[in-house]
RNA sequence: GCGGACGUGGCGAAAUCGGUAGACGCACGAGACUUAAAAUCUUGCGCCGCAAGGCGUGCGGGUUCGAGUCCCGCCGUCCGCACCA
């Protein structure tokens, strides 16, 4: 009677050997079936995984396994993430080559991926430090440059003066380098970059279509590009200004023209070529711009800075009042990349005009006011209004709404003219840049263009690609090692001949993945970005991974498919179809008393929020879940979980109790449950064989109570789980599961004690059958070992999933709750077609509701079919 | 500062449309089996109350026959952006 343990250990390396034997997850370019492209955002390889990072490749998995039951081409695909600083940091601080560090990496992190039963193709496997995919990287950005997308231009980066070394923002740490502890200095390098702004309104507007993604990913993505509509203005400068600033006039960028009359100065940027002009022959001017580009660029610094100014002593005529003049000033605040560098300062109305204005007593004029206001006594304190109302103030804009008054100061100054020009054009602007991905770096991919001191930059000749990282690097100084590696960065121009030096800038590693799901469809190396194979993948089903990468991935993403169908090579426009951010798993911390980490294996839990070390007894200080990170040693490394419970345990743990958007705890209790539920199936269904029809029974022409009751639930749970993998509800799912388990229990001991009669011989076996392909996606090799002894030949993980039978999903009866004033007091079961009028006759016979109303008549009957009943007394 | 999301038992949570609040699981209690333990099974478990009953989805109002769900105002937590004119 009592049935053996599932044997994980045993099962799980079988089971996957066979799937690995048979490649039955190999996806196939040329299958008729419909597609279903599933893709999980691939790793860096950083080492050893932990089991929080299984999450998202176990969710991708359960949908990849569930489309192949339904009859998909599935292609599930996994690669590396490859490039980047960490094998450079290893290569300094260990004397590892970058290449032989990723590759160790990639290997053990395979091995560890490998081990939880994953559905991946790997024939499609890509590394994107690979030459075969950053060859294909190279001809992308030689497509680029062709185009116009790729540029080089000026630009600043944060130069660290002690290592010689540029450093990217997150290695500047309160404004020094993060190894040297240098004060970081802003510089000026030529660097290349990539024309996402052309696409800034396409890559805005197309944000509406991604109804499968998640609104904040979506609202993120348009704060990004931040689109704002304004006019660009004319301001003349005063005779004797324009004669001292070289020129007539000054161009200024406002989305509140509105306010013009409010206006009391101009504010330029540090960075602005007026000021630079003007400091030429101004120590104290020059010395004031000096000041402002100290410091980093970091957020904290530049929101604590005190609003500076420096008047320049020139003034402009105000636009519309030639009797009126404004005097010019350079400010810290005013960023030159944005708009044109420049800006009047209206104070009522702007929080940092006003605190500009404040501190060099400058006029505020308010000039909207707020409703219900009295203009007489309105003014301005500490605060800025920067809400609704009416113009006033501004002669021929009075009593207009601010839209209003926007329009008509935009006719206005559309009219005038200054030279020839108009003194305003409409302009939109956004907030996003253009992309720079030149890195001074060694461990990325080779920009390809050679550099001559006649032809400028030359791309290097496609027949000439890849061009390849040289292995032989030192990382024995600081700097780029490509800077030294002059045997292969001396090279002949390819146009002239003469005597020329590669681009020794690699490229961002954004770019590697931003076009690694294009590449994943095709199965051919020699054609790595395959025009026919993306039109038959793309765009992905559906993309999982990390709500850190909601803006600069996906953006980046989005903008590269866009830029590569520019260039003739994919007709697809946007890559993801369906994305999900998952939530990480999380775990307690443990400290000793010493402070130090302690490894969760380490600790023994008395389960009242208090524990102790295992080998000493000592207390330990139990902290709260936190991401699951090596450095605090709150990690379950996945061979163990393997090796004590199986990995299916560790799935469905992953599964079940959070939704998969948010964070879940990993605790021993909950691995526990995991394994409990996991022997309780293989016990049902063992059972069920036991008792149950032989595989091949036909089924009996009419079921008896009992029989009908389970095949009710196993039909229910085949359409309810369909329903909730579909749309990634995996905890609800489980608990779908958990509920039927109850229900084939109970039928199984009733079977025990009545016999298996009426038909339940073959329900008890129908339902082992379907709780084995329902579960297959989430415990596979549990699924194979009850598909096994459930007398299949095949594999469960082929298996098609269970078509639930129209008929017993419906009800001939059903239950309605019955309220009085919006309260529960009873139920009634009607037939499901039963009429209002005779459900209203039911209720009112009820002894309950008779014992309510007392007598006396009800008010109202509201009956809401197959819902409710409500009785107001 | 601006924008957004969320707030339900001791805990993780569920509740397609405005229609039985707390499904399912964890923890805990009681019982059965056992020499004993584990496992398993049965059973209880929002709060107050002996009960009848009352209260209950962050707080305060509102709409409705009916509100976790919709509206208004607060409080709290988390996230994104942050001198973008």
């Amino acid at each position: 009677m009592t049935a053996d343990r599932y044997n994980a250990r045993d099962a799980e390396p079988r089971w996957q050997k066979i799937w690995r034997e048979r490649g039955i997850f190999r996806a196939r370019n040329d299958d008729p079936r419909p597609k279903f492209f599933v893709m999980e955002m691939f790793p860096y390889p950083s080492g050893r995984i932990h089991i929080g990072h299984g999450r998202n490749y176990v969710m991708g998995d359960v949908l990849a396994r569930y489309k192949r039951m339904r009859g998909f081409n599935v292609l599930h695909p996994m690669g590396w993430d490859a490039f980047g600083l960490p094998a450079e940091n290893a290569a300094i601080e260990r004397g590892i080559h970058p290449k032989e560090w990723t590759y160790q990496n990639i290997a053990s992190m395979k091995e560890q991926l490998q081990l939880l039963g994953l559905s991946l193709d790997w024939d499609r496997e890509i590394a994107t430090c690979d030459p075969s995919y950053y060859a294909e990287q190279q001809r992308i950005f030689l497509d680029f440059l062709e185009a116009g997308l790729a540029y080089r231009k000026e630009s600043e980066v944060n130069w660290d003066p002690v290592d010689n070394t540029v450093l990217a923002n997150e290695q500047v740490i309160d404004g020094r380098g993060w190894r040297s502890g240098a004060v970081v200095e802003r510089r000026k390098l030529s660097q290349w970059f990539l024309r996402i702004t052309g696409f800034a309104q396409e890559l805005l507007d197309a944000i509406d279509g991604l109804e499968r993604w998640p609104d904040r990913v979506r609202l993120m993505q348009r704060n990004w590009i931040g689109r704002s509509e304004g006019l660009e203005v004319l301001f003349e400068l005063s005779k004797a200004s324009a004669k001292a600033a070289g020129s007539e006039t000054l161009k200024v960028y406002t989305t509140r023209p509105d306010t013009l009359f409010g206006a009391s100065f101009l504010a330029l940027s540090a960075d602005h070529p007026l000021a630079q002009t003007l400091a030429r022959d101004n120590a104290a001017l020059a010395n004031f711009i000096a000041e402002c580009k100290k410091g980093g660029t970091s957020a904290e610094i530049i929101e604590t800075q005190e609003k500076q100014g420096y008047d320049t002593g020139l003034t402009v005529v105000h636009p519309l009042d030639p009797t009126q003049t404004l005097p010019v000033y350079v400010a810290n605040f005013v960023l030159m990349d944005y708009g044109t560098g420049a800006i009047f300062g209206c104070p009522a109305h702007d929080q940092r005009d006003l605190d500009f204005a404040r501190k060099y007593h400058l006029p505020v004029v308010p000039v909207v006011l707020p409703p219900d206001t009295d203009p007489g006594s309105f003014a301005i304190g500490d605060e800025a209004y920067d809400g609704e109302g009416t113009l006033f103030n501004s002669r021929f804009l009075d009593g207009m709404s601010i839209p209003d008054a926007k329009e008509a100061v935009a006719r206005q100054l559309e009219r005038f003219r200054i030279a020839e020009e108009p003194q305003a054009v409409r302009r939109v602007n956004f907030r996003l840049r253009d992309w720079g991905i030149s890195r001074q770096r060694y461990w990325g991919c080779p920009i390809p263009v050679i550099h001559c001191a006649a032809c400028g930059p030359v791309p290097v000749p496609r027949d000439q690609l890849p061009v390849k990282l040289p292995d032989d690097v030192t990382f024995d100084r600081p700097g780029n090692p490509l800077d030294r590696a002059t045997a292969w960065r001396d090279v002949p121009c390819p146009k002239c001949g003469a005597p020329a030096h590669r681009e020794t800038d690699t490229m961002d590693t954004f770019v590697d993945s931003s076009w690694y799901f294009l590449r994943y469809a095709s199965d051919n190396t020699e054609r790595p970005l395959d025009k026919g194979a993306v039109a038959h993948w793309l765009p992905v089903d559906q993309y999982i991974g990390g709500i850190e990468h909601a803006i600069l991935h996906l953006l980046y993403s989005r903008f590269f498919t866009r830029a590569l169908k520019a260039c003739g090579r994919v007709d697809v426009t946007e890559p993801f179809a369906g994305l999900f951010t998952q939530g990480m798993i999380v775990h307690e911390t443990y400290k000793d008393q010493a402070g130090r980490w302690l490894f969760p294996e380490e600790v023994k839990l008395l389960g009242n929020g208090k524990a102790v070390k295992v080998d000493t007894g000592e207390d330990v200080v139990v902290g709260p879940p936190e991401k699951m990170s090596k450095s605090k040693r709150n990690v379950v490394p996945p061979e163990v979980v393997a090796d004590t419970y199986g990995v299916d345990c560790a799935r469905w743990f992953m599964l079940s109790d959070t939704p998969p958007e948010r964070d879940s705890e990993w605790t021993q209790a909950g691995i526990e449950g995991a394994w409990r539920f996991v022997q309780r199936v293989w016990r049902l269904v063992t059972e069920a064989v036991e008792l149950g029809a032989p595989a091949d029974a036909p089924a009996p022409a009419a079921f008896g109570k009992e029989a009908t009751a389970l095949r009710r639930a196993s039909h229910g749970l085949a359409a309810t789980v369909a329903d909730d993998v579909e749309r990634l509800r995996f905890n609800v799912a489980v608990a779908h599961v958990h509920e039927f388990a109850n229900a084939f229990g109970q039928a199984i001991a009733a079977a025990r004690a009545g016999g298996t009669g009426d038909g339940l011989d073959f329900a008890l076996r129908e339902a082992a059958d379907i709780l084995a392909r329902v579960v297959g996606p989430m415990v596979p090799h549990l699924a194979e070992e009850c598909w096994g002894v459930l007398g299949h030949d095949g594999l469960a993980a082929e298996a098609a999933w269970p078509e639930a039978d129209p008929a017993l999903l419906k009800r001939d009866t059903i239950t309605l709750p019955i309220q009085i004033n919006g309260r529960k007091r009873d139920d009634i079961e009607v037939p499901l077609s039963a009429t209002p009028a005779e459900v209203e006759a039911a209720v009112l016979a009820l002894e309950s509701i008779q014992r309510a109303l007392d007598g006396r008549p009800p008010k109202r009957i509201i009956v809401v079919p197959q819902r409710i009943v409500n009785v107001v007394a």
